[in-house]
RNA sequence: AGGCGGUUAGCUCAGUCGGCAAGAGCGCUUCCCUUACAAGGAAGAGGUCGUGGGUUCGAUUCCCUCACCGCCUACCA
């Protein structure tokens, strides 16, 4: 026999990934038949292989794959994002082990550290994504920085700003002090925190104090008014005067907005407009001034007086001690509010008044909103639309504008002397056309990144070169993504679809769950909660990793993970190798060496196993296709594992043994039955877990006439009417079961299983066929004799059980434990008159009758006259033991 | 504050249109190293389907209430 009778994954699918690449089976057809395409969702540079990657990944791979067996022309374009703070970061890390920074460096000198460190360490994940199996086609690998990915970047900007829809403006928005750098809305992470509501009296000009509440004091330095609402009585004759700033000595007016909750701390509230977006608001409204008191850093700058250079915090601190000292602290209360941190370092945003671009979104979401609204673009679960649909109208514009070096520059050019409007344009301008002007600096800042990822579909096809690519598979099929992305780059790819190409970027959406550990939090490397997929790779191979990973995650649910849960997996790949193993045995010892499967010879005349199985499979075909179609991953995983364990495994090759060596039927039949069961078993199986189905195949291949190169470029099966076999699926069914009630019994009585049994059967007409009764027996390891007369002789060495069809004894020679025996029919019949007791009431109730379905009805009484056998056979029963004479 | 998701076996979770004698994997109990597989086989135990109502002939499933867990949005300083 070939092989271990443990699958050992590593090499196989090292070398099956090689063998895929070599033969360009994940190419894609230029430009023929029906595209499905997937762009995938380009991974991080910096990052390595998640678990989320893991299944998002196989979830796209599983689609790639089947559909490129069902005849599509498919096409997954893989690539990864440059990720523009993420990647500086790393890169200022590293020089920092040197003791540099990147402004000793330099612009250029810096950047080209960067390249060097992306050239370096940029594939990484990619090659991360190969272990995991992944069928992109890698000739099309893209990154967000390359060169016409740059140029689709600058044309957008053009284009966009001189639609109108870009601007530059001077307003707050949310600044990260570490990475000195604005972020969008998107790129804040908000999370609970522990302050204190500070309360600070504030002087009144001309006597008296208002208590403001605060949780962030050091920004009092800022304030250039407090506002109260004007229908609030405490305050109505305070609305106009002074406030006499402590620190500052500044006098501030005291003003009414409608905005200030009256209930909430004291109803006043001190109003820093360059610090804080709601305070910017009421600012704007009654022309107050606008004072900055940080710096990018987060320090105190010079409008912070004495407090000028001393960090942030550090100024909090020191401000409430002063302020108390000046007792001007009413109160400071415990409060815990919610904190922004940025998503890529974590540090305390602070709202920052600062110059930076925006797009107007307002009016390009429109379209993004009506195709989903009409249907036309569908998200899987449905429940997201909502959710996309509410971000969409509530829009806001969007903050482009990084600080950071790394990443698209923006295309605008200012003249060195004047201070004429910026011009926008891809390549450096010529002249200014208002001052004539040759001299140009181009504008510092560089684009959020995402602002190039919402090209994605379309970029990574050459737009916005009108290209033969772009033409044939843009629009693409399905994204899949994750929730978490959902606004930050879903939408936003809707919005630039239709903007710059005028279509929706792909046909729907499926969002999968997010992968959690057992308490619920999401998997991080911070958290130190992650479970390494590449470690389980290693140790238990991508197959059963992948296979786990979807079996155990439902459509659209997030999944909390067990330590242990790539067991399934693994386990399950085993037992396929296993089978496999028993097949090409089974070959050997049969001197079959070569089988035709699909001819029609070997599908006549066959016996009710065989016609069961193939019947069973032509279902299973049509459930997983019908799965697939609906994104239903586990369920489809679910139903082919079952299949092929519980019933492929549990009972097909079972009863293949039942068969010896060489005889006639089982050569004819069975084997090749076998054979063709496996080869479809496998190809069903192969999305899932593409390793271990191909080298199986490779090796099915040798022995039969499957013409297929690789499985992963074979054809997906389908329905076949030669195999309307359904009969079968019934009788099969009955079969199993007095089966399990033979095994059941020899257990109870712990009989030994090779003990060679004698036993009869009664009024089970199924039996008196000699193909079934010997399946049975095989099965079950007895020997049958038919005895009319058994269940009116009884004796103490002989058993007797029933269960709906009819009754069969067991002649014992030892003894029987009779008692145990009664008190298990005594159990068993109050459980069946409950049922039957329920049953019944249905039955006899009118409404029911007149209301339900006449299938329900039909299928209920049927149950009623099983369970009235049952209970008339568990009754017979108990009496024959406890002796009573039928 | 609003919205969404969850609550089913000891654990992790399925359960589509309302009708099942409510399922799986792991774990547990008993037996078995029977020549595909001990990462295995056979048999079994284990559930008031979160609470309280409602609709219905019939509810794990639909509606409402509440409780707890989680997530996402939001300008309460």
């Amino acid at each position: 026999m070939v092989g271990d009778n443990r699958y050992n994954p590593s090499e196989v699918e090292k070398y099956w990934y090689e063998k895929w690449l070599e033969s360009d089976c994940f190419h894609s057809k230029r430009y023929s038949g029906t595209p499905y395409v997937i762009v995938i969702p380009p991974p991080n540079i910096t990052g390595y292989l998640h678990i989320g990657h893991a299944l998002n990944n196989t979830i796209q791979d599983i689609l790639i794959r089947w559909k490129r067996m069902s005849g599509f022309n498919a096409l997954w374009v893989p690539g990864t994002d440059h990720a523009g703070i993420a990647t500086q970061n790393v890169v200022e890390k590293e020089l920092m082990k040197k003791g540099l920074t990147r402004k000793d460096l330099g612009r250029e000198e810096f950047l080209k550290e960067v390249w060097q460190w992306r050239e370096k360490y940029g594939n990484r994940i990619i090659e991360q994504l190969k272990r995991l199996g992944v069928s992109c086609d890698w000739t099309r690998l893209c990154f967000t920085m390359d060169k016409n990915f740059s140029r689709a970047v600058q044309t957008v900007f053009v284009s966009l700003y001189k639609k109108g829809f870009i601007y530059r403006g001077k307003r707050i928005i949310n600044w990260c002090p570490r990475c000195t750098t604005a972020l969008s809305d998107e790129e804040v992470e908000y999370s609970p925190y522990n302050g204190s509501l500070y309360y600070l009296r504030y002087p009144v000009e001309g006597g008296g104090f208002v208590v403001v509440a605060t949780t962030r004091p050091e920004t009092m330095l800022g304030d250039t008014a407090v506002a109260v609402n004007p229908s609030d009585g405490r305050y109505k004759d305070l609305i106009g005067k002074k406030i006499r700033l402590p620190f500052m000595n500044r006098l501030i007016p005291i003003i009414p907005d409608n905005q200030v909750d009256m209930k909430f701390g004291t109803g006043a509230v001190k109003v820093t407009p360059a610090h804080d977006p709601v305070d910017y608001a009421i600012a704007y409204r009654h022309n107050l001034e606008f004072i900055t008191v940080m710096d990018e850093t987060g320090k105190m700058n010079e409008n912070a007086g004495i407090f000028r250079g001393i960090d942030r915090f550090e100024c909090r601190t020191r401000i409430v001690e002063e302020l108390r000292k000046q007792s001007l602290i009413e109160k400071i209360e415990t409060y815990e509010y919610r904190i922004g941190r940025c998503y890529r370092c974590d540090t305390i945003i602070e709202p920052y008044i600062s110059r930076q671009w925006f797009v107007k979104m307002k009016e390009l979401a429109q379209p993004a909103i009506k195709v989903v609204m009409e249907g036309h673009l569908k998200f899987y679960p449905e429940r997201w639309t909502k959710i996309y649909l509410h971000w969409l109208n509530n829009i806001q514009d969007w903050c482009i504008s990084r600080q950071i070096w790394w990443g698209h520059r923006i295309p605008a050019w200012y003249c060195s002397d004047k201070a004429c409007p910026p011009i926008i344009s891809v390549e450096t301008p010529k002249e200014c056309s208002q001052c004539g002007c040759k001299n140009f600096v181009q504008d510092e800042d560089v684009l959020d990144t995402w602002f190039s990822s919402w090209l994605w579909p379309f970029a990574v096809f050459g737009w916005p070169e009108k290209t033969k690519d772009l033409e044939f598979f843009y629009p693409t099929s399905t994204l899949v993504t994750a929730q978490e992305i959902l606004f930050f780059w879903v939408a936003r790819m809707v919005i630039a679809g239709f903007e710059f190409t005028g279509k929706k970027p792909f046909e729907s959406v499926y969002i999968h769950g997010t992968v959690r550990d057992e308490t619920g939090r999401k998997m991080s490397k911070s958290l130190g909660n992650a479970i390494d997929p590449i470690e389980i790779i290693d140790q238990s191979g991508a197959d059963a990793l992948r296979f786990s990973l979807i079996s155990l995650t439902a459509f659209g649910q997030d999944v909390f993970l067990p330590e242990k849960f790539h067991h399934k997996g693994r386990n399950f790949v085993n037992k396929i190798w296993n089978a496999y193993r028993y097949i090409e045995m089974l070959l050997e010892k049969n001197d079959c060496s070569y089988i035709e499967i699909d001819s029609v010879e070997s599908f006549k005349d066959l016996r009710l196993g065989e016609r069961w199985i193939l019947a069973l499979l032509n279902r299973k075909i049509v459930h997983i296709t019908e799965c697939l179609n609906n994104f239903r991953f586990n369920e489809a995983a679910d139903s082919i594992y079952e299949f092929f364990w519980h019933q492929y495994c549990d009972w097909y090759i079972e009863l293949s043994k039942m068969y010896h060596t060489k005889e006639p039927y089982l050569i004819s039949r069975v084997i090749p039955v076998l054979v063709y069961l496996m080869v479809k078993l496998l190809k069903l199986l192969h999305p899932f877990i593409p390793f271990v189905t191909e080298e199986l195949h490779s090796r099915m291949k040798k022995i039969t006439n499957i013409e297929d190169a690789f499985i992963t470029t074979s054809s997906w099966p389908s329905y076949s009417n030669v195999f309307d076999f359904d009969d079968s699926l019934e009788l099969m069914d009955r079969i199993k079961e007095i089966v399990v009630e033979i095994r059941d019994l020899k257990t109870f009585f712990k009989i030994p299983v090779t003990k060679d049994l004698q036993a009869a059967y009664h009024g089970i007409s199924l039996l008196d066929a000699d193909e079934y009764r010997h399946m049975v027996e095989f099965l079950s390891g007895i020997k049958f004799q038919k005895a009319d007369q058994i269940i009116k002789t009884h004796s103490k060495d002989e058993i007797v059980r029933s269960r709906g069809h009819g009754f069969f004894s067991i002649k014992l020679s030892g003894i029987v434990n009779i008692e145990a025996e009664i008190e298990r029919l005594v159990n068993e019949k109050k459980k069946v008159l409950r049922v039957y007791q329920e049953t019944e009431n249905k039955l006899t109730n009118s409404a029911f009758l007149s209301n339900a379905p006449s299938k329900v009805i039909e299928r209920t009484k049927k149950l009623r006259a099983d369970l009235e056998l049952e209970l008339n056979k568990i009754e017979k029963n108990i009496k024959l033991l406890t002796g009573d004479v039928l």
